[in-house]
DNA sequence: ATGCAGGCGCGCA
DNA sequence: TGCGCGCCTGCA
């Protein structure tokens, strides 16, 4: 990998497994919005970002070379190196092989811990056009006005203190249904609490996912979202209806239980167990597998 | 118009 | 410990 400062972009040459569409819509994700021309827009601790995709040239654009390394380079995970993981995952049977090989530009974004708690339980019994806007809608209103790209304002996700001022009738008016009073009493306990969720990132995968399932709002699944995607705990699969439809296509016949599901994929996938969840999710539900 | 998709909390066994 | 129900919204 090499790259450069230019206008206000960073050109990056040789990035290898970094395909756009695969990391924006394989579900760990809201944020960020595609463009016309394919490119996507989003917004991280305060800055707006556009990436796009040309030839095998990656720009990043609308910032520059220190944000690109203090952190886009980690937001993007680009010191991992995913070909060795797509190698171990692809050698352990052909299903995954051929989910990797259609979702090969996945990486695993590490976003902001709190952000996932409150938009993972916004997540639960609903689809993903409507999270977006639920999200969308706290972060206009109680979130910091940051700027404009290509027309669209954009603002933070709101912090705990922000999201405090909001009412349970406020939330609700943000589009967030029923999740209304999950995201109040998640909000007020932070508070109460003084309690900064990153923290959990040092935790055990096993107490990180004990504590986050205290939260009203957080069951298994959103659990295991939040933990993986915003506590970096990569030996966890959230099973939703789509994983759990694919691993009855691929792997098992019987109609198991979700925890079943779960334990079946860790003990197969190990410390890689979220990458190959975010493979084959991309796949069952780009393809509709078993639907 | 009505039925459906989606995961958690709760009540009940 | 495991099940079935109700919750809310937008779309077909």
């Amino acid at each position: 990998m090499r790259y450069y400062e230019q206008d206000n972009s960073i050109v990056i040459e040789n990035i290898g497994d970094f395909e756009p569409k695969h990391i924006f819509e394989c579900g760990q994700c809201f944020r960020w919005i595609k463009e016309e021309d394919d490119s996507y827009t989003g917004v991280f601790r305060d800055k707006i970002l556009n990436v796009k995709k040309e030839n095998d040239l990656v720009y990043f654009n609308n910032t520059n070379l220190k944000d690109f390394e203090e952190i886009w380079y980690d937001y993007f995970d680009l010191g991992t190196d995913y070909s060795k993981i797509k190698r171990i995952l692809s050698d352990m049977d052909e299903y995954l092989k051929k989910s990797i090989e259609f979702g090969y530009g996945i990486r695993i974004l590490k976003q902001d811990s709190w952000e996932m708690l409150i938009s993972f339980i916004i997540s639960s019994n609903n689809r993903i056009p409507m999270i977006q806007k639920a999200i969308n809608n706290l972060s206009r209103e109680y979130g910091k006005y940051i700027g404009s790209y290509n027309g669209e304002d954009y603002y933070s996700f709101p912090t705990p203190e922000e999201l405090n001022k909001a009412s349970i009738e406020d939330i609700r008016n943000c589009k967030t249904g029923f999740r209304d009073k999950y995201i109040k009493t998640t909000t007020e306990r932070v508070i109460n609490d003084n309690d900064d969720v990153s923290n959990y990132r040092n935790l055990s995968t096993e107490e990180c996912l004990k504590e986050l399932l205290k939260f009203n709002g957080v069951g298994a699944k959103v659990g295991d979202c939040i933990a993986l995607f915003g506590m970096q705990k990569m030996d966890t699969f959230p099973v939703d209806v789509w994983v759990k439809r694919v691993m009855q296509e691929f792997y098992i016949k019987e109609d198991l239980s979700l925890p079943k599901i779960r334990k079946f994929a860790i003990d197969k996938f190990g410390d890689l167990s979220g990458y190959a969840q975010q493979y084959l999710f991309y796949y069952a539900r780009e393809l509709g597998i078993g639907r």
